[in-house]
DNA sequence: GCGTTGATTGACTGATCAGTCAACACGTGG
DNA sequence: CCACGTGTTGACTGATCAGTCAATCAACGC
């Protein structure tokens, strides 16, 4: 019989050991032994549930995206009006379990894994066009034909503050962040007026 | 006798080597065997000149944020006024050497290095504290007190644009981007008035 | 010519690591 | 109490790589 329970325990665990590991040692660099004695197993267990370091690594990156995406959602739910769902969407990027110190750093990682890792790539391009197609949605409503380019310039910023916070030393602001970018966002379409 | 013509150009040929190689590859994970490869030389030159991987790595950051001052100095030539020296400090990041795929992947991989490398921490220091300072003794006339926050978005829109360029396929427009940015820029001090 | 000095390398070493495998632990159903 | 399947691991292997070293090669001054 299988034990679901004890597998998808397990996998959660090396999971979240693998990101851990990455943002202490701040690079991808880091081995299938770390990953599992993190979790307190052996690292025969690990190769046993994700048949790869790779596999183990992607795993990571999607478990990063899904607490984006669901941190979105969590920051969508109950909001109406484009300019206010813009504001959740900022946001996001800068709250909840995204904006930790070690994923940020893993993060970071994985963009540069996406050079040359095929599924890498394919999950940052995900987050790229779910982020883009957000702002653009509600953009158009505001602002016409510039949303595109709007929505990227917005994106470039998000981008550009989240990757920044990595090399930060000291205390963290990310609400004052997302506020920044929002003020910049509110004189971007005022001036379209 | 010093022979410091040969031993320059080794260097340089290994640095050179060094950047083509992080940037095909696109990590910092290369070997000594395959830069020295490269720049036609032993794995044993390139110990014998650098002594070690890491200082190899560090000389080949050490040459892009050369280059990119070098850049900035060239764009700078025969520019008065601030409007005009903020155009040539964005479009020094767009262009020139600075811009080629490969130097973007291996200032990528550099941002992730800066995580645990202690020397390149201090050369992307070097970088920001470079950039925020250019922009900001521009800013500070056309916009007082607001030119701190000003410069932190142009130097996030700078990263963020760079940085995505990175993840692109297709073909870049350098000029573009720049363009882009100087006009959020102008609209952004127009709003101040 | 000849010795000194820098340039250069092939061969080697020691360490690290991903991935494998055969075996053991242990609960469950018969 | 036995058979079976899942969970788990220690030990091992093969490969890769940074760094070392002793030995050649080539230029230059004398």
């Amino acid at each position: 019989m299988p034990r679901p329970d004890i597998q998808t325990s397990r996998r959660r665990a090396l999971v979240q050991a693998a990101i851990a590991e990455i943002g202490k040692r701040g690079t991808l660099d880091v081995t299938v032994g770390g990953i599992a004695r993190r979790a307190g197993v052996s690292s025969a267990l690990a190769h046993h549930y994700f048949g790869s370091k790779d596999h183990i690594l992607t795993a990571a990156m999607r478990h990063i995206l899904q607490g984006l995406r669901a941190e979105h959602l969590r920051r969508l739910r109950g909001v109406t009006g484009p300019r206010e769902r813009l504001r959740a969407t900022i946001a996001a990027n800068f709250g909840g379990q995204s904006f930790r110190r070690e994923v940020i750093a893993a993060w970071l990682a994985f963009y540069v894994s996406a050079q040359h890792d095929r599924e890498a790539r394919r999950l940052l391009r995900v987050y790229q066009r779910r982020l883009r197609s957000a702002l653009l949605s509600d953009l158009r409503p505001l602002a016409g034909d510039d949303a595109p380019q709007l929505a990227d310039t917005v994106a470039a910023l998000i981008d550009g503050f989240y990757i920044r916070e990595a090399s930060r030393t000291g205390a963290a602001d990310p609400a004052g962040l997302a506020a920044r970018i929002d003020a910049t966002l509110d004189t971007l379409l005022e001036a379209r007026a």
